[in-house]
DNA sequence: GTCTTTTCTTGAACTCGATTAAGTTTTGGC
DNA sequence: GCCAAAACTTAATCGAGTTCAAGAAAAGAC
């Protein structure tokens, strides 16, 4: 849990106070492998704070395959926004790749916890400010560059990461078929 | 500007010396067609609240043409936030389609307001919860559905807007080419 | 009003990546 | 260690969308 206020601390100053109030509203949790913290069609509960592992959020598209549309690393908060903030179904499942450790973050607590600490309010805001801009960053690779190029662009960025998850699952994050992938490698080697 | 308090009273709680602090410390602005609130390579100073009026965000891509990510439009905030919170050169053009109106929110002023209205950090915390949700739903689309489909949802959605701008504008924004546009509406009609 | 610039259209050749339908390899449960 | 399930590969065919090039129409500028 102590990567989580260093985590925070890197964004906003926090009192030894600050700091306590934070370990005693949040929940440290273990996740095994192809659990989910959230279903399609569930109210999201909760954001949560990925100490270690790997979580990916997808969703069933019109053909009835899953298309992931993010990947949730170290460090990272992954939750559905929109359904926890607004109370309504989510569109996502969020599954766990690998076993992991998570931090809860409860909508319950939420509130209580940015009465007590502000600055958690602009921590936050600025922990979304960066997920927009990764995510505008996103959509230009998916319109700049071809399937290859992307695969490449992404193994250079991620290499270990690579070898972690299995390949469809990088095919799928990457907007395309894991045959393509599949041929893609063909070429290189 | 009274657009702008009417906005933020939807999302937060506001008392009338806020409001006079708001309107006191943010500036009215008219933009012709065609201006820039922001060009590649400087560094965003603001962030701006769109009264009246399209604004296009958009790059450069690799091959030299321009690819539009994003459109603002009356009552969404525009700006580049990577840019205006790192202080780092923006990678995106801000411009206006047509003349359009502007509450400008200068990026030291952000801090001041910040400290004296702490539930505006909460509102911009909310408007980026937004955003974000929004962006995510834009990958889908583009992942989901073919070049036509995007077209005939988009010109669903928003019918009045399709007539405003030019229609190269929309092929950017939907991820085609102009000439692949044109084919689609040749088979419409 | 005419002239220039910007925007839109049309058609032919081409390409990236999807689809389908095998077969092969790897992983995990017991 | 064995078997089933999950993950990966290969190859042929097909289609959505690009590229290039040229011309038509619309919108500003003066």
């Amino acid at each position: 849990m102590q990567r989580l206020i260093a985590h925070i601390s890197k964004f906003v100053d926090l009192t030894e106070e600050d700091k306590e109030i934070i370990l005693s509203l949040m929940q440290y949790q273990e996740v095994k492998k192809k659990e989910y913290l959230l279903r399609q069609d569930a109210v999201c509960n909760a954001n949560y704070f990925i100490l270690k592992g790997v979580f990916r959020k997808y969703y069933i598209d019109e053909k009835g395959s899953e298309q992931i549309i993010h990947f949730g690393i170290d460090n990272w908060w992954i939750t559905d926004y929109d359904s926890l903030e607004r109370r309504i179904p989510s569109q996502y499942f969020i599954q766990a790749v690998e076993g992991a450790e998570v931090a809860v973050l409860d909508w319950r607590v939420q509130e209580e916890l940015f009465a007590k600490i502000p600055a958690l309010e602009r921590y936050f805001r600025l922990i979304l400010q960066r997920a927009y801009a990764a995510s505008m960053q996103r959509i230009r690779y998916i319109y700049d560059f071809s399937g290859e190029e992307r695969y490449y662009h992404f193994s250079n960025l991620y290499p270990e990461f690579l070898q972690r998850i299995p390949q469809y699952m990088v095919a799928s994050y990457l907007g395309f078929t894991p045959e393509f992938l599949s041929k893609i490698r063909a070429k290189k080697i």
